[in-house]
DNA sequence: TGTACATCAGTGAACGCGCGTTCACTGATGTAC
DNA sequence: TGTACATCAGTGAACGCGCGTTCACTGATGTAC
């Protein structure tokens, strides 16, 4: 969330005024509200008068930070993107550059751990869409984070002459041209087969994660911890024969 | 839904008296009207009093026919599994027993065409849980209808001897342990290795169709419906490797 | 076939609740000179 | 440093809305004899 408005000039991170801090600081106190809320009643349950009573002022006084319930549902949303994707750099950045299976582990992993920490922020950017609400164009940046972090994976590995298994059953056909739109913000050395090696697994990391947030495990899948994670533990490493690494 | 109350003497399909003719036709076009609204405001919109209204009724008739809120939205997630369930089923029955690839196949198409032309419904049950709601115990056959498929395609696959190529990784560890509930009702024919390929496909299926109906595939994957297709034709393929048939 | 009673569908009014958003206002904080 | 004006945060009342659920009721449909 960009709090600091200032340009040009000395950049200070640290707003100035009185006035200043404290907006910032209830701006941050709202979004904060609203994460509780989301966690307790969901996204179509979040309610500016709820969050207004939680912070002990008037109702119509949050319209000076926020300028609608859909602005508040924007900011939370870009929120949980940014949280995720800082969630998931971080862990990748603890694995060493040339360990590409760990980079790809780490990612794994921070992604589920912050789903499990933040199970209602997952839901609102990977749940179900909130009906009548369209996510305006900010969003895609903090989207594709976490997916940029995959795709350097797969540059890697392409730059070290991995080669991604290919399946070679309808390898041929025209499912290529469906990738188009990824092709062109990925450099030439990773592979069509690639491409499609690493869409797979992405979307099979968030089925697992959803999956398992949704409750869709029960009776499935062993409700113990450290066995949910050994079963993930599992998932990575085949996921990780998938993509070459 | 069971529609038809009647136990013992002779199974009729249809019921006999004009009142129960009514209350079946009422309730079915109350479920309708659920879906209807389902689809416009989602889950958290569901409205009793709109869907009265829709009717051309009061809205204190309908607690004719539903007790409450919940037990409405109960009957309409127990009616999308089933529709799923069912959908999915037909499809499968469209292949050759003994074409493994060609029912795995039929049952992914099958699910994702479902869900392409009941979007809420399916945001319904694999979407983000409605907060406050808790699915009673009756969800819980429908909802394995489609899976049930799945594990019988293991099973024949196994019978015939297939093998589910091991990754070899990690396989001694203790993931195995994680399998225990599915591992319960599953004969022993279909190997760990198989259960863990196949759940992982079972999730990677819902992840693709997720990602897909929710949103996350523009500027990723093409948005004409054919190349769609490709795509997702691609991944069944791959998919089946990766269960071995 | 006809009557007497029980069952059930649907009505209309009401209860008590929460919501988003607007508006004119007070009083504190910041800025220019 | 001091004053005059502009900016902004927060108030409180109000608008108009929709919701789930209950309740006493009318009138139609079904059932037993």
């Amino acid at each position: 969330m960009s709090i600091n408005g200032d340009t040009g000039g000395t950049p200070r991170s640290a707003p100035r005024t009185a006035r200043e801090r404290a907006r910032a600081e209830i701006t941050s106190e709202i979004l904060e509200a609203g994460r509780r809320h989301l966690a307790t009643e969901g996204a179509a349950g979040l309610s500016l008068r709820a969050i207004a009573r939680d912070l002990g002022m008037v109702s119509s006084a949050v319209y000076r930070y926020v300028s609608s319930r859909d602005d508040l549902l924007t900011k939370l949303i870009i929120d949980a993107y940014n949280s995720l994707g800082a969630a998931a750099e971080t862990e990748e950045a603890g694995a060493d550059r040339d360990d590409l299976f760990g980079r790809w582990s780490n990612i794994c992993t921070g992604v589920r751990d912050w789903a499990i920490a933040n199970p209602n922020e997952y839901a609102l950017i990977y749940g179900s869409p909130v009906p009548g609400y369209v996510a305006p164009q900010d969003t895609i940046g903090p989207a594709s984070r976490v997916s940029i972090l995959l795709v350097q994976i797969l540059i890697d590995a392409a730059a070290t002459g991995r080669t991604v298994p290919s399946p070679g059953l309808t390898s041929s056909g025209p499912w290529r041209a469906a990738l188009a739109p990824v092709r062109s913000v990925i450099p030439p050395d990773v592979s069509d087969d690639g491409i499609q090696a690493g869409l797979m697994v992405w979307s099979a990391l968030l089925g697992v994660v959803s999956l398992e947030l949704f409750g869709q495990f029960h009776n499935v899948v062993s409700d113990h911890r450290a066995e949910r994670d050994a079963f993930f533990a599992e998932c990575i490493s085949r996921w990780a024969t998938q993509i070459g690494i």
